[in-house]
DNA sequence: CCTACCGATCGGTAGG
DNA sequence: CCTACCGATCGGTAGG
């Protein structure tokens, strides 16, 4: 277990702190009295409140686009490829549930720069997801769907991941991921 | 166009701001003043800011569980069952984006108790769902999927609808609700 | 990292 | 439905 420095601590608790009481629902004192220290003081290590949420939105967009980005010029066949956009995405939110909710749900709390640019973040993630489900289509490998609908939709259920899933479980990000690829490619008729 | 009461007017406008500013980022003065009075004069309409959460969840719950009860004891395929609770959600959420949204996100800023209720209600409702596929996976219409994973992430899928859902765009609620059975029961694959 | 404090705003009440 | 107001709490700063 590696020890965290103090700004590194307060990222971690504000990222479950935000996640489970909201942004606008947690104040500064309640994030300084869960890390031990009064309210004043977290200023030494962070600017503002919204310097915190932005902090923690860019890092776990940066681990989105890290995965995305190890991909997404790869010659591969687009099941293939839509399986393993699936398997990364799901990886990066159990991985850090606290910090995916924040991210997927609370950035709307920054204020009009900050938001727009995470909007265009978010908006470019699902361009590029679409990207692949839009080239399966078009390789006639998949079906003449709504790459746009589909998209959304898969997004959303990743997304939601974090709202039910336990890391204690008997389900592992890996099987998961599986089960949900299975799923969208096979269809559940049988 | 029905004229509102202004106890209705008040729901209505709590929906969209709760929805577009999240419960604890909305204030009483902010919502009085759009509704256009003080904010003083809102509390002879409701008992509290809590009591509005309240009242819009359980509102929007009353309308999912209505559609839900119309064919739960219905003997149909469970294919055609699937398909016709899809198309009920879609409904819901679709002709009441604001509304859905609050009851979705938002009902988890209430108070103790009322959390507890609003948290039953919405598993008894996810598990109505899941009985549905789980029937047909046990009749052997449906593939030997894991029916809890499932219904999670199609009622994600579905739950986040509102969140992109332009009910000015081209795609009508119906047209939505298609696309979605046949994507969920045929698969992506060609 | 703390004490002491700022102006602003919060949900809500009294009384008319 | 309003004026006037309550105590509590907010994000943040000054100064050490």
């Amino acid at each position: 277990m590696k020890k965290l420095s103090r700004k590194e601590q307060i990222i971690k608790t504000a990222q479950n702190m935000f996640r489970e009481k909201g942004y606008a629902g947690t104040s500064m004192r309640d994030l300084a009295n869960a890390v031990g220290i009064e309210a004043a003081s977290l200023y030494n290590h962070i600017k503002s409140k919204e310097d915190l949420l932005l902090r923690i939105c860019l890092e776990v967009s940066q681990d989105f686009f890290d995965a995305l980005d190890e991909i997404k010029d790869v010659e591969m066949p687009a099941e293939e490829k839509l399986t393993l956009v699936i398997e990364k995405h799901v990886t990066i939110v159990t991985q850090n549930l606290d910090g995916a909710a924040v991210f997927l749900h609370e950035w709307r709390f920054l204020q009009k720069d900050n938001f727009n640019r995470l909007k265009n973040i978010r908006k470019r993630y699902r361009a590029e997801f679409q990207k692949i489900v839009q080239a399966g289509v078009e390789e006639g490998v998949f079906k003449n769907i709504n790459p746009k609908l589909y998209s959304l939709s898969v997004l959303s259920a990743l997304n939601w991941i974090y709202d039910w899933y336990n890391p204690e479980g008997e389900l592992s990000p890996t099987e998961l991921s599986k089960q949900f690829s299975y799923i969208l490619l096979e269809g559940l008729k049988k």
